[in-house]
DNA sequence: ATTAGCACTATTCATTAATGAGTGCTAATA
DNA sequence: TATTAGCACTCATTAATGAATAGTGCTAAT
């Protein structure tokens, strides 16, 4: 049996700590060089990068425990190791928390500062765009979540006899339409006191709010509004009915096929299918919004089966108010995170940043 | 030398039409085996596939006629022949013009007219992702163009100190939006004046004309409006200043991927590198938007040399006013013409009316 | 505890040979 | 005169073989 310490795990009975510390940095080693490489490495090859401090046989004992300890596996017996998810995981936890951002990529991405003024939509193409570019990888980002943006103003006009164009404008800059169908044929005069009405009650006030309070708030008020009660009621409703979806741009999906860790027919189809099945990935960004910060998931960590062979790396954007939505990269589970990490954290505070300025605050 | 009549092409001289009618039903039968396969045809496949009418021989004398007129290549001297680019053109010039509409196509795109009512982007996008879907290619959309729409309604919201919210609603049912900055602290009421001011001297007009003629317009005028023109001319200009190039849509990118045809990785660089550079395909739709029907552009004729292993699929749609803009399919140059023709013709034919019925007229 | 040395294993690469699909040409045929 | 059968030839694809290579695991020496 083996009595060696087994590095990193199990460090408490033995006290070996010097062991420990000696197979968390060749487990770094490792993890870098592929992640460099995209080639399973050696211990002979190791040996030579750490600059001869360790000889093969030495790193082979150490890498024969790491990969009894789930860190790392081998593809065939001659091949070298490969880390695995769960040595991903303790690499990205052992990051230094803010790598700095390279003033290359800071000067990459500036174009995303020089858009305001232009709709949030076309800032958030912008923005998954240059990530993209950057990384290499696809990327994805969710557009404003209706339900928590707050009104900055609601518009009715009238189109036709029976139909309507709803306006709505969100403090987060974002312009929202639809048309409604009535059927009685109200005239513009009465649509712009609803409209004022609608503005005057519910300005400042988050859809959900709205959606929730719409019919409380209006019959409270009964006293002051007549006629005018029922049919606002009515048009209200329907104004602030949830229609869209939350929607995502995705950028770059192909640079992923270019990857050499997807070229394999199987996980080729299983990206098809993860970006296709948007719901997965919108997920998994819906989630980042809730915490701040860079969120990481590794592979195999992702509830998503076709996911397992990807890595997400993800971010919320936001303006002075709320958490807005969140831009992500999803590349393979070998991806350079430090690079990968500082970006989507850069650009998000880009984006933020770009959002808040014209936000109608 | 060769004596035999060369079919197709010279028949004039020697009026043997019955040998080259049979050569261009040969040529049809290798290009649908080709379509349907994506192998290479041989003589004794075909000779089989039409029944045993002509011996492997004879169509081999054929075949080697065609290869010569330029309508089919080897790829080896021991493959059988694949069409070429002039043998696709020829084939679909001689579709029959009308192919009918599998009545499963037409279900499976009924959903498009279902999303009626809301914002026309999000019309535009179902009708491309179902595109998608159906024709396993990538789909294309370009979005309404701004300068052929006529003005619907303008809005001047202010926003704050200065800056003011502009959205401009057009007769073909598109909501654009921008911010635009002012030096001035412009009062809301101010803000209506000049905006029933906009209304009403460019209601129904193009942008287009809205912008050559904004200054003009307004200074003829100017007898009628006093103060509320110096500024009323310069947030005008603000206002109409195109600020959103062209936009499109793409869906199904990745189903290129999983086609055989694209198979080599150069091929696929050159995809990704035509989808990268949307201007290319922009340019195609925009130049489909000029003329009714559907475009068809095989392979080599496409001007941009990133799409010469593609065809593409193009027709326009539009609203009772105005061509708004074109969608279309990128696919292999062995596509199945004639099931995509009538899918894309279609598609835009519910396009068309569905944007038609919530248009402002 | 570390390392050198060696046997062992599996991949990769180039070579070779067999197979097979398909053509082009020539001579026979209807 | 147009068509077809037959045959030699070409070239891609496939499988089998063997050499080279990269890497490990174990053992014994340091």
């Amino acid at each position: 049996m083996k009595i060696r310490v087994k590095g990193i795990e199990n460090q408490g009975a033995s006290g070996k700590t010097n062991s420990n510390e000696r197979s968390m940095e060749v487990l770094q080693s490792i993890i870098e060089n592929y992640i460099k490489n995209s080639e399973p490495v050696g211990s002979r090859t190791l040996s030579k990068t750490i600059g001869f401090k360790l000889s093969p046989a030495t790193i082979r004992n150490i890498m024969s425990d790491l990969a009894e300890s789930g860190y790392l596996i081998q593809t065939h017996t001659s091949a070298g190791r490969v880390p695995t998810d769960k040595a991903y995981r303790f690499y990205v936890d052992s990051l230094s928390k803010k790598p700095a951002v390279p003033e290359q990529i800071k000067q990459k991405l500036s174009p995303v500062s020089n858009v305001q003024g232009t709709p949030v939509e076309y800032i958030l193409s912008k923005a998954v765009h240059l990530l993209a570019e950057l990384t290499k990888f696809a990327c994805v980002v969710s557009t404003p979540k209706q339900s928590v943006s707050r009104l900055q103003r609601i518009e009715l006009i009238k189109i036709s006899e029976d139909r309507i164009l709803v306006i709505l404008v969100t403090k987060a800059g974002v312009v929202r339409d639809k048309i409604i169908f009535v059927k009685e044929n109200h005239s513009q005069e009465f649509l712009s006191s609803v409209t004022s009405f609608l503005n005057e009650e519910f300005k400042n006030h988050s859809m959900q709010e709205i959606r929730e309070g719409i019919h409380q708030s209006i019959v409270s008020d009964r006293h002051r509004y007549h006629d005018l009660l029922a049919h606002a009621v009515r048009l209200g409703k329907k104004a602030f009915e949830l229609n869209q979806p939350g929607e995502m741009f995705i950028e770059g999906q192909m640079n992923l096929l270019l990857d050499s860790h997807f070229h394999e027919q199987s996980s080729v189809k299983s990206l098809i299918d993860a970006f296709e099945q948007k719901t997965a990935i919108m997920k998994i960004l819906d989630e980042s919004m809730k915490n701040k910060g860079v969120h990481i998931h590794i592979g195999i960590e992702n509830d998503y089966e076709h996911l397992h062979k990807c890595s997400l790396i993800t971010a919320s954007y936001r303006n002075k108010q709320n958490v807005l939505g969140s831009i992500g990269v999803v590349g393979p589970t070998s991806m350079d995170y430090k690079r990968i990490i500082s970006t989507v954290e850069y650009t998000a505070k880009m984006l933020s940043k770009t959002i808040s300025e014209q936000s109608y605050d």
